[in-house]
RNA sequence: GGGCGAUUGGCGCAGUUGGUUAGCGCGCUUCGUUCACACCGAAGAGGUCACAGGUUCGAGUCCUGUAUCGCCCA
């Protein structure tokens, strides 16, 4: 029944009228009823708040939205939960500023604080000005303030139409993200998996925080290499090459390769360093470069990571002299015994920053004739902090590592596993992963020197003598999760014993972002919390990420998954590509180049911008590109048209539509429906494979071929008017074959243009189309029988071949054709004849349309399949109705 | 330095296990059109598949090497 079909379709408003419509009716809410096999269950990314969204996101987020729709079309009930990601630094700074406090997790929590500002308008606030709150308070500020992200967010997600249910949301700082990483944690160390080591470790000296070997990133840093000399004791100089001079104090050896020839002398024997006298080994090592430099190298503890394998292998000694605050150590470290050099480095290195330290030694060097020639400038790789802008140090402190194989071979290779147990989509993604576990060369640094964040759950006891015993760590109930250890005081305990002899301190640090993020499973399905839905989500069935964070998210989470559950948290990994700008770089804030999504979507409209993302396949980067967007809209419009046209045929608004194939009789009508039958196998084959772009392809060409040839051919006997076929069943043939396509198309499309094949659905069908079951092939070609698309190829052809005549003949398409005789291909000249009738029409032939065999050599299969028009006739143009 | 991916008409992309004459969209040219659609329709022009070797009856597709671009890791 068709209910209405507007005199004018528009794509205007439809995003908003369907949003409301989809929560009003709940079409996306999780039915938590289903059991594991009906669910398909979606690990999707927590964007981050404080942050800003982008093209990026709008793309990626809609190939995880295409799989949605699909499978809950399918039949499946889809778990779809959005988060936001809060944890991290921006979000701190922003809470600082927009409310004039920082977070002192030494404080108590102040039940109902008012914070000093409500917004500054951009302007920061001094420091000295913060007011200082303890960690609780802190955390409940930042809930305050990222609402209004969330909202915002959340707006444009439905707006984008992502198909989420949005009574599920969470944040990664709300008490059940910070109850789930704390339980993870304490069972990690209960296993033995977690523990603290006192460790050389980089260190970033502006955050003042450890930082993990997953957030290291490799920058140029310009240098200088000096050339300087250590002494053997006969006197002969021994000259190593070091952009890092400033650190001869904390020399520990001379280090060359074993085969390295011009050193072996060396080996066994020792020299000392200049300025100090310090006399250090000459040892041999496979991970000196005999090409790089000198090719004997200073190793200090500690310069670089090299250092560090230097130290561990051959069991030097520490001899640390930058501190964490990036400067030299205040006191003259006691291995330096000279009298100058003690003098020397009490008088113009302690307290200072490493630079003006080198400065200092440089000119000392050059004094004292140690150095040779000049420093020359170079470009070096130094390691950062992704988000610093200063190298990173290593300095010696006790942190927590969870093990993730980085140090133990039989987890890794159980890691390995599990990464080839994962169904990565497009497959060589899985690369990315296997070279990351593989290269690995520590266990996972938890511990973070920052505020805010979710605490490590732990108090330490303080002995009699006040020293604290971090080797007894106190543990806290699963049950009183999550605890802030800085703001309350452990089971047994009371607040005045914090910091006393006999009493307790709490561990100050919070845990890494990735140690909450990487349980995002366990966060959303309930895990611990909410069997009844653990048990039906878990494992998930998809995890939808970027390919830059596979070491960092995708890595952590299955580690987490591995140790807690024994099991891989998801079935598949769909990565997708980036988005790159006109001069195919990767589009970035800092270039200007961003545009913001909610305009993107307003101007063109969301089923336009999806069409645009969907069409980029998994893992390939796509360009930024408005043309991509115009063809989507053009698409949708399209789609509203021809099913205007198509529901118009029996009488519009009131007339009764049936689906019924039997009475699809036309051999056109079938060849159409068996060309359909083939496409929703090769689309749904192309999604149950992850290739959405080859099922819209597929849909999209075969929708503009039944447009353009179908539409056109039936149009007449569709209308049952006109021709010789006065037969009423010829043109209940044709409108049932319309509407059966037009229902089949709807639902293949739905899933990439939501909102206009929605609103068609609205016009004559039952409830969502979100909803509808996927199509399948089987009933198409019942009701096709035995024919063959190529009727429909061939008619389209035919008529293509008469449009020729008028388009070359300058001439309306109206005109009408006294007669005409085609040579056509001997494969196709069934076909057309069993359309004959239907071509005639839509080609306006009045007279006689003859159609003979092609001879050989004859057309050309590439044009109008090989069909010539070898006589015609044009009757007189249709007068034109001006005015 | 290692790894992964890409290179197909002006632009953006398809091209399934090697198989007739390499496709699609945009743009372009010409024409048409207001009773589905001007956010339109029809017809047309346009390509030594980055380069060099090799395997094969046959290579855009497989192998080797080179170049350029992008990303990741040292």
């Amino acid at each position: 029944m068709v209910r209405e079909v507007p005199d004018k379709v528009s794509l205007d408003g439809l995003e908003t009228r369907f949003d409301e419509r989809w929560s009003a009716e709940g079409t996306f809410a999780f039915d938590r009823t289903k059991t594991r096999n009906e669910i398909f269950s979606i690990d999707t990314p927590p964007p981050t708040v404080s942050g800003s969204l982008h093209v990026g996101h709008v793309f990626s987020y809609t190939h995880t939205d295409v799989v949605a729709r699909y499978k809950r079309m399918q039949g499946l009930e889809v778990f779809y939960p959005m988060g936001w990601d809060d944890n991290g630094l921006p979000t701190e700074r922003r809470v600082q500023n927009y409310f004039g406090v920082r977070c002192d997790p030494s404080l108590p929590y102040v039940e109902g604080f008012e914070p000093p500002h409500q917004g500054t308008d951009g302007k920061n606030v001094k420091p000295g000005d913060q007011v200082p709150v303890s960690r609780r308070n802190f955390i409940e500020l930042c809930e305050r303030l990222t609402a209004e992200d969330e909202r915002l967010f959340e707006a444009l997600w439905r707006r984008l139409g992502l198909s989420v249910d949005w009574s599920q949301t969470y944040q990664t700082i709300d008490a059940t993200s910070r109850a789930t990483a704390q339980r993870a944690f304490l069972r990690n160390l209960g296993r033995g998996e977690a523990y603290q080591a006192e460790a050389p470790g980089l260190w970033d000296v502006t955050f003042q925080t450890a930082v993990a070997q997953a957030e290291l990133e490799a920058r140029d840093y310009p240098g200088f290499f000096h050339r300087v000399a250590f002494h053997r004791p006969d006197g002969e100089k021994i000259f190593i090459e070091t952009t890092r001079p400033e650190l001869i104090p904390a020399a520990v050896a001379l280090i060359a390769h074993p085969d390295d020839e011009r050193y072996q002398h060396l080996f066994g024997t020792t020299v000392t360093s200049p300025l100090f006298g310090v006399e250090i080994p000459v040892l041999a090592h496979p991970g000196a470069e005999p090409d790089k430099g000198a090719g004997i190298a200073m190793c200090c503890t500690f310069g670089d990571l090299t250092d560090v394998t230097w130290w561990r292998e051959l069991q030097l000694p520490t001899r640390s002299i930058v501190q964490r605050d990036g400067r030299v150590t205040r006191e003259v470290p006691e291995w330096i015994s000279s009298g100058p050099g003690e003098r020397f480095f009490e008088t113009e290195l302690t307290g200072k920053t490493t630079f003006s330290a080198r400065t200092a030694i440089v000119d000392a060097l050059r004094e004292s004739g140690d150095l040779d020639g000049e420093p020359v400038a170079t470009q070096r790789k130094a390691n950062f902090y992704e988000k610093g802008d200063k190298p990173l140090e290593i300095v010696t402190s006790r942190q927590w590592y969870i093990r993730n194989g980085g140090r133990d071979a039989a987890l890794r290779e159980e890691l390995l596993a599990r990464g080839k147990e994962l169904d990565f989509h497009p497959d060589f993604m899985r690369v990315r992963y296997e070279n990351w576990v593989g290269g690995l060369n520590g266990d996972w640094l938890v511990s973070r020197q920052r505020f805010f964040g979710v605490a490590i759950p732990l108090w330490y006891p303080v002995l009699a003598s006040g020293e604290v015993d971090h080797d007894h760590p106190i543990v806290p109930s699963e049950e009183s999760l999550p605890v802030d250890p800085t703001s309350q005081a452990p089971a047994g305990h009371t607040e005045d014993q914090r910091g006393v002899p006999g009493g307790f301190v709490g561990d100050a640090d919070v845990m890494d972002t990735w140690a909450t993020s990487s349980l995002t499973p366990q966060i959303v399905g309930g895990w611990e919390r909410d069997a009844d839905l653990w048990q039906r989500v878990y494992p998930m069935d998809l995890r939808p990420q970027g390919q830059d964070i596979i070491r960092t998210w995708l890595f952590s989470t299955v580690v987490r998954s591995h140790l807690e559950n024994g099991a891989l948290p998801w079935k598949n990994a769909a990565i997708s590509g980036w988005i790159l700008d006109p001069d195919r770089k990767k589009m970035s804030k800092s270039k200007g180049n961003v545009v913001t999504p909610m305009d993107l979507l307003v101007e063109h409209g969301s089923d336009a911008v999806r069409y645009w993302a969907a069409a980029a396949r998994l893992g390939t980067d796509a360009a930024f590109e408005v043309g991509q967007m115009k063809i989507g809209r053009r698409l949708a419009i399209k789609v509203l048209n021809a099913s205007k046209f198509a529901l118009s045929f029996g009488g519009g608004a009131g007339s009764q539509i049936t689906l019924d194939p039997a009475k699809v009789t036309e051999p056109l009508d079938r060849a159409m429906l068996a060309g359909l039958a083939r496409v929703v196998d090769q689309a749904t084959a192309a999604l149950e494979a992850y290739d959405h772009t080859r099922a819209l392809e597929v849909t999209e060409t075969f929708f503009w071929t039944f447009c353009d040839d179908y539409l056109e051919l039936v149009k007449d006997r569709a209308y049952g008017a006109g021709t010789e076929s006065t037969d009423a069943s010829g043109s209940e043939s044709a409108r049932t074959a319309l509407a059966v396509a037009l229902d089949v198309m709807l639902r293949l499309l739905a899933p990439f243009i939501p909102f206009a094949t929605e609103e068609v659905w609205s016009w004559w069908r039952e409830g969502s189309v979100h909803r509808a079951a996927w199509p399948v092939a089987a009933p198409l070609r019942d009701a096709a029988g035995d024919a063959d698309v190529v009727v429909l190829t061939a008619a389209g052809h035919a008529l293509a071949a008469l449009r020729k005549v008028k388009s070359e003949a300058k001439v309306s398409m109206r005109t009408p054709i006294l007669g005409a005789e085609l040579a056509v291909p001997a494969a196709a000249l069934a076909g057309v004849r069993s359309a004959a009738v239907d071509v005639r029409a839509a080609g306006r032939v009045t007279g006689e349309l003859a159609l003979v065999a092609a001879g050989e050599g004859q057309g050309d299969l590439a044009v109008q399949g090989g069909i010539v028009v070898t006589r015609s006739e044009l009757g007189e143009p249709e007068a034109r109705n001006k005015g």
